[in-house]
Formats: C-alpha cells, sequence, structure tokens
DNA sequence: TTTATTTATTTTGTATACAATAATATAATA
DNA sequence: TATTATATTATTGTATACAAAATAAATAAA
C-alpha cells in the first residue's frame, strides 16, 4: 500500500446523470464519503486522481475542491493540494457552541411555523432512524440524524439558515469521527422524540430546552479535553503512514 | 456605452503584492467594487474582461467568481454567467433575521469576554465612523460601520460565527443599496455607542437589547414592501439597459 | 549510520485551445 | 410591420499543455 490518495471505493453512481452537471455529482459523491467516513480526516485528495476515478480534467476536480474547502470539509494548503479536514478542538468546541445558537433560532421558528403534516414528517423520520439503529447500519443513522436537524430548518423556512446549519451537520460528522468516545453513539432517538412532542404542543420554551440538552448530549459523547484520541496515533506515526497531512 | 461589462474602475492596486496570492487580490478587489456600489447589483461580469482588466487568465478569474458566488453576493447562471446578486425581499427578511440571531449570540459572548483595551477599540472606531459621517464619505463610513459589527465577532473569539456574520453584512450592504428608503442612513452611530456601553458595564440583557433594536432600525429604513424602488427602473427598461440581466 | 546536498519526480498553479451553449444579428415569411 | 426561422457571433464549460513549487529519491559528506 504505497500510492494513498481515494484508492477507497467512491461510489460512482452507474452510468446514471452523467451529461447534466459533472460537478454537481463529483461534489455529491465526495461530500457523502467524507461523511460517511470513506475519506477519512487528513486523507490527501490528489487532483489527478480524483480526476481519473471520475472521469473528468482536473479543472473540474479543482473547483469541487475548492467548493468542499468553502464548506470547511476540505482543507486546501497552498502549493501543497487538498486534505479532508481534520478539525481541532477548538474548531469542534465552536462548531457546537454555533449549533446551540442557531439550532435554538431555528426551532423557535419552527414552533410558529409547523404544520401537522410536519410533525407526521418528522415522526417518520425517527422511526427511520430507529430502524437503521436497529438494523445496526451507522451510516444510514448519520446522515438521517443530520436530516433530522434540517427538517427542523426547512420548517422554519429560512434558506440562510439551512446552509449554515448544513455546514455545521457536515463538521459536526467530521468532528464526531475523530473525537467520539469509544463506541458512544453520539446522538440520541429519544431526544428526537421529545423535540418532536415539544413542536407538536406546542411549546416553544420546552423544544428550545429540549433541543440545547440534545446538544449538550452530543458534545458529552467527544472527548474535546486532552489530545485527539484517535489521531494521536496517525500523528506520532506520520513518518511511516502517509495519508496523513505532513506535520506543517 | 454599449457593451457593459465592468468598464468601471475597480481599483487595480498599484504594482504591489503581485506574485503573492493573485486571486486573494483579485477577490478582495471584487468584493470591495461590490459592496462600495462601483458595481451596482445585476451586473453582468464576464470572465474575459475581468482577466483583461487583472491581467490574469479566465482560470483564475472563475476561481473567484465562485468563490464570490458561494459568498452569495454574485449569482452565477449555468452556461450564463456571473452578476452581481440582486437580493430579494424574502432574501433580504432572511438575512437580517439570520443577523437578530447570530449577533444575539455574539454580543453575549463580547460581553463575557470583552477585555478593557476591546472597548477602548471600539470607541476609536465608532469615532472614526463618526468622521467618515462628518467629512460625507459614505463608502467608508459603509465600511467602517460593517467593520465595527465584525470586531464584536472578533471580540467574541468565534472564527465560524465571525465567518458567518461576515458574509451577512456583505449581503447586508447590498441589500441597503437595493432597498434603501431616499436618503435615510442604514446606520446610527449613536447606536453603535449604546451597544459599547452596555458592554462596557457589562450589561449582557441590555447590549442584547440595544442590539436587536438596532437591527430592527436598519431594517426599519428599508422599503422591503412592495417592489423595489431602486431596481424597478432597471427592470422595466431591461431592454435598453444591457447590463442587467435578462428577465428570465 | 546519520545528516546534508543535489537531482529527479510528482503535483499544483495558470494559460491556452477547443467544444458546447447561449445571445445576437440577419433573412424569410405572414 | 411584426414574427418566426436561420445563421453568426460571443461566452461559458472543459480538457490539455506548460511553468513553478513541493515532495521524494539518490548521492555525497560527516
Amino acid at each position: 500500500m504505497r500510492r494513498t490518495a481515494p484508492t477507497v471505493a467512491l461510489n460512482i453512481a452507474g452510468t446514471s446523470a452523467r451529461s447534466a452537471a459533472p460537478n454537481e455529482h463529483i461534489h455529491a459523491e465526495m461530500f457523502a464519503a467524507i461523511l460517511e467516513q470513506r475519506l477519512a480526516p487528513g486523507t490527501k485528495l490528489s487532483e489527478d486522481t480524483l480526476g481519473e476515478i471520475f472521469g473528468v480534467s482536473r479543472t473540474v476536480v479543482r473547483a469541487v475542491l475548492q467548493r468542499l474547502a468553502h464548506e470547511r470539509i476540505v482543507r486546501i494548503h497552498p502549493n501543497r493540494g487538498a486534505f479532508v479536514a481534520e478539525p481541532t478542538p477548538e474548531e469542534a468546541h465552536e462548531v457546537l457552541q454555533a449549533r446551540h445558537l442557531i439550532e435554538e433560532g431555528i426551532i423557535r421558528l419552527a414552533a410558529q411555523k409547523r404544520t401537522a403534516s410536519d410533525i407526521a414528517d418528522l415522526r417518520h423520520m425517527v422511526a427511520a432512524e430507529q430502524d437503521s439503529l436497529n438494523a445496526g447500519d451507522h451510516q444510514a443513522w448519520v446522515r438521517q440524524s443530520g436530516d433530522f436537524h434540517l427538517k427542523l430548518a426547512t420548517i422554519a423556512a429560512s434558506q440562510t439558515l439551512y446552509a449554515y446549519l448544513k455546514e455545521l451537520v457536515s463538521r459536526t460528522s467530521l468532528i464526531i469521527v475523530q473525537y467520539q468516545k469509544g463506541n458512544l453513539s453520539a446522538c440520541n432517538c429519544d431526544e428526537h422524540t421529545d423535540i418532536i412532542d415539544a413542536l407538536a404542543a406546542p411549546d416553544e420554551e420546552r423544544a428550545v430546552a429540549v433541543m440545547h440538552v440534545h446538544l449538550q448530549a452530543c458534545e458529552d459523547k467527544l472527548s474535546l479535553n486532552g489530545e485527539t484520541p484517535k489521531s494521536d496515533l496517525h500523528a506520532i506515526f506520520s513518518r511511516s503512514s502517509k495519508n496523513q497531512e505532513p506535520t506543517s
């Protein structure tokens, strides 16, 4: 295993929709690959390699990488290339802090604007989450858990807040990969149900309180204190293991 | 005046810092040009023309335009090009709503973390604002007014919230261009002073309240109700005036 | 064996060339 | 004259080519 880069499968979606918007497709594919942990934090994203994988030139790969960099899940070092982001503990704290703020606003709006069918949708989503959890499909569950929070932003009816939350949810996924304690799953379906119940009432203040508890519970399941529990080994052996970003 | 595009001066910063990071420089230049209203909303941003102006190829211009699009002050229509964004009244409302939310969080953090020198810095900034206002330098004042809000984000010490607020402040500038009522200046130095006084106490709740009043005052000076007061003329005469985006 | 220096290779940054799409102008028809 | 159809021009989208930088390898010195 010499040459690194994403030898990891990237699920090139068959023969479908190629002529439409190639960069859109490639972005979605890489986005999913990073969030589903098929591309680990620190992995180098070579333009040439990605171009070969997706059958396009470096031009379009570069554009996608720059977009992912703006979304903060990829980091570009000038003249050195793009890498899957490795959020620091400080950054992790900031992201959770921002989520507390933005999701409080979102849930207040959602409590005011939610319809009966919104509540039904949310309950269906939690049921699906529970199914994935029971089936042991961790990948699906992570995605669905994020989608639950984004659904609240949709109900709140602000594209601006939706965009910010989407970014924060993505970054949270990356943070969980790096900092989760042992096998503690980072979210909890019961808390999602509590949120729905509060929205259904509607009890805005309780919804806000439950959301804060929920986010705090997520943060408590991370070990942001001392060293990074997972990357430490990688950092120590960075000489021999080459898909780590070089020590700057 | 037939061929449009930015014949408007773009202040190509002399001979300085060229070799360093050309795209960074070009981004800053275009960013400033849009926010200082030298490039009006709806103006088409031709890749070729910008490349000639800045002495680079379309490659680097495209990257800058994509970045500006992600920052929401430029809009890219596939196969048709990039245009200075024209925020809708709904978008304007969303941006102000998001600012209420994010700046409440920022000012709470700032009230907790501010030092004596932060307060001094803020007072200097407001004095400079007042100077620009007295001197009738509207451009400088708009920039300084935005910088005041961003300074609060710096004091709050969250890069994440800073980035979001920077985007929101930029978009607000664009919104003010499109929707300001007559000659009402959109911000007020006195309110900035009130905010500093509350921070200096520190009285977190009062700071929050004053911030909300301040942002509401900004929104009240816009006419987001009926039609867009300024672009209407442009829209009506879009046939003859060519730097408007075509009616889709 | 380890370290420093030089050379070679790989990879990114940018410019250019060509293809595809949209906008414009011209011609034809009602 | 107004409107539709066609041809032309201009502009974006993508691939490729070359230059600059960084990494890796190889050689030389301590």
